[in-house]
RNA sequence: GGCGAGGUAGCUCAGUCGGUCAGAGCAUGCGGCUCAUAUCCGCAGAGUCGGGGGUUCAAGUCCCUCCCUCGCUACCA
């Protein structure tokens, strides 16, 4: 029996659950149901990621105990899960002892391979740069930047050698073009593996610095940090190594992740499983993200728009269809409440709701809702019979592939293709006529191919899907799509079916707040999985700021100056060069990261606070002395500036 | 700056190897039917296929160049 395995990632607990989780678990819901209806024995694994420093921090916040934390927040997940009809077959967290186990055993394994190393770090650390530098970046030894030798400095950590596999897998994804899809991702990953060499992976963090993890199995000072952790859920739910779960469904594993989590799904992962000698997964699904409008408009309805709140209103079936209708996988798309009630109306309510509702009315009045027998089939029905082939086989074909949109659009054409052969056939004039051999014929076809449609829209729509094949007589578990692919006698005559009802409603008035200029659709939803950073072995540290006394911050020499000049730096893109008057005779020149967010022309004139006694340093070869205090917001940034216009040179206090 | 993906009807997008490819759905307008959730069916749009140049008998479809958008990446102390 072939086999199919699905996994979400496992989301990260430091928040709840928000429309891009839904959206990544309704999709891989539907196609593991795809894959049932398929006849695949299918494996469908979703779950929480729960350890790490914000999980520490988050839990600090509510005054819990990590465990505690994640334990609720975890359970927000998990109990979400069946009010959108997902069909998980199983929900691992990774503080579990199963998972836990696994990833020991697997560090083991990779540790005993000689692709585990402690890191003596031994890197050419730049104290202007504070980063460590690269063979290639120095200059006769000597960082560019500064012009100082880099000092040697070693940081203690486990390093995973990942560089070692970056030719075995960029060779793998050349040899398997599928291997991550869509295509545009995989020649992300494939540009990453050859342009830049691929460094070490950094896995371990110290016990002192952070202990909610796992403890390394050959060190018990480090827990395990991030990827070796997370990723590993994949395979320790299947029981790796002896379940004999693993053995079904890992050679079928398909990975459906956000575009944000690429490269540890497609670069770490497949390099950490040939590591540990385990076959690489069969595919990487990616898809992109959800665009929600502005607040404002929401907030004129005097809410937020809570995308699971629609699923509420708008019916969960219609919510689902949407979300798979409306976005091209791979790409991003803009949710918005107008698009989800068109779809509603013109494909569910119009297009297919209609369809069955005038049917089953028909089948009612004109054979007292008993299913006619077919009498031989004329040119008409030859024609709709092979509209239905090419459509459902395409459907089949696009929905594997995980296009689909296309598949929805493809599986509609029969939908309004039936449609159509009512009004040629016009069964109210057959039945005026007493016609009622043709009659019959034209009705087993409608319902015989509306109840294909309805088997097909199984796993998109599960619960109007049922219901439509329940009003057909039919038992919808029983619906298998591989089935529906060839012959046109699925139906049997004499069936009864139910009368004529509302399976999707029109909503008429949508809302109705348009007044508002609608802002760029902005704001990405982060889907799936929290982004985590990777730091570098030489990563600053973050962390809350420690109280100071006043005459630490007396140390910092804050003025206001006035912008006098600003230009794009020459080699940079998102720098600034800003000749700065701080009442110091001379302008001073301040380099900062502001191109993104400020023509250098809006700038002139303004002033702002700078930290005028910062140590000068070079930036991409221009001297800075002293920076520009901005502060960040949602996709901007913003100055500080005197509310009132000041002498320039004034001291901040 | 480097790499990658895109810029096709008002909107969302299809367009494989260059020659009925100038298309679909939605929206809009007109017409038809009455079984049906005022639903359905038919017809209509002249959109410089981002700009410019080139190859060719023939180019959204190949080459060059420019502009714009998005993603990754470097610089953002």
């Amino acid at each position: 029996m072939s086999r199919f395995y699905i996994t979400t990632p496992i989301y990260y607990v430091n928040a709840k659950p928000h429309l891009g989780h839904a959206y990544t678990t309704i999709v891989a819901d539907a196609v593991a149901r795809f894959h049932r209806a398929l006849g695949e024995e299918t494996y469908f694994l979703t779950g929480t990621d729960e350890h790490g420093d914000k999980i520490v921090q988050a839990a600090e916040k509510t005054g819990e105990a990590p465990g505690a934390f994640t334990d609720r927040v975890s359970a927000l997940f998990k109990d979400l899960w069946p009010r959108l009809d997902i069909t998980n077959d199983d929900f691992i967290r990774t503080t579990e002892e199963r998972h836990k186990a696994c990833v020991r055993a697997i560090l083991q394994k990779v540790y005993d391979a000689g692709d585990i190393y402690f890191g003596e770090y031994a890197g050419h650390y730049c104290l202007g740069c504070e980063r460590f530098l690269t063979d290639k970046e120095m200059v006769d030894g000597k960082c560019p930047d500064h012009q100082t030798a880099p000092e040697l400095i070693s940081e203690k950590n486990y390093f995973f050698r990942m560089s070692k596999y970056q030719g075995w897998l960029a060779e793998h994804l050349h040899r398997h073009p599928d291997f991550i899809r869509p295509e545009r991702y995989r020649n992300e990953v494939l540009s990453l593996l050859e342009s830049g060499a691929l460094e070490d992976l950094c896995i371990s963090r110290p016990k002192s610095r952070l202990s909610w993890g796992i403890e390394l199995p050959f060190d018990a000072n480090f827990v395990c940090y991030v990827w070796f952790d997370a990723l590993l859920n994949y395979v320790s739910a299947l029981g790796w190594p002896d379940g004999g779960k693993f053995h079904k469904f890992w050679p079928a594993a398909n990975h459906l992740v956000a575009k944000d989590i690429l490269k540890p799904h497609g670069v770490f992962w497949p390099c950490m499983l040939q590591s540990a000698g385990l076959p690489v997964y069969r595919h990487l699904n990616v898809h992109g993200y959800w665009l929600v409008k502005d607040t404002k408009m929401s907030k004129s309805l005097g809410n937020v728009v809570e995308p699971l709140d629609l699923a509420e209103r708008y019916g969960l079936d219609t919510f689902r269809y949407f979300l798979l209708r409306e976005m091209r996988f791979g790409n991003d798309a803009s949710f918005s409440e107008e698009a989800l009630v068109a779809r509603r109306n013109a494909d569910l309510a119009n297009d297919l709701g209609n369809l069955a509702s005038r049917a089953l009315s028909m089948v009612q009045k004109y054979f007292g809702g008993v299913v006619p027998e077919a009498a031989p089939e004329g040119e008409i029905d030859e024609a709709l019979l092979e509209l239905a082939r090419t459509s459902l086989e395409n459907y089949r074909g696009l929905f594997a592939e995980f296009r689909f949109d296309r598949a929805l659009e493809s599986l509609w054409e029969l939908v309004r293709g039936l449609n159509k052969y009512i009004d040629t056939s016009a069964p109210w004039a057959l039945a005026k006529a007493g016609d009622t051999a043709r009659l019959g014929t034209v009705m087993y076809l409608v319902l015989e191919l509306l109840r294909k449609v309805a088997v097909c829209l199984t796993p998109v729509m599960p619960e109007a899907a049922g219901k439509l094949l329940a009003q057909l007589g039919q038992e919808p578990a029983a619906a298998n799509i591989l089935k529906e692919l060839t012959g046109f006698n699925g139906l049997a005559p004499g069936t009864t079916v139910a009368a004529g009802s509302n399976l999707f409603p029109r909503i008429e008035a949508a809302a109705e707040d348009k007044a508002p200029a609608p802002a760029k659709a902005r704001a990405a939803e982060k889907p799936a999985k929290e982004k985590k950073s990777v730091p570098a072995p030489s990563s600053a540290q973050t962390g809350p700021a420690e109280s100071v006394e006043y005459a630490d911050f007396a140390k910092l020499d804050l003025r206001v100056g006035t912008v006098l000049g600003v230009e794009k730096h020459p080699d940079a893109d998102k720098l600034l060069v800003m000749q700065i008057d701080c009442g110091e005779g001379a302008p001073r020149q301040v380099v900062g990261g502001l191109a993104e967010f400020f023509a250098p022309e809006t700038l002139v004139g303004r002033q702002v606070v700078v930290v005028a006694n910062l140590a000068p340093r070079k930036l991409r070869g221009l001297e800075s002395k002293g920076m520009v205090l901005a502060v960040k917001k949602d996709g901007g940034l913003e100055l500080l500036t005197p509310s009132g216009a000041v002498t320039p040179g004034s001291r901040v206090s």
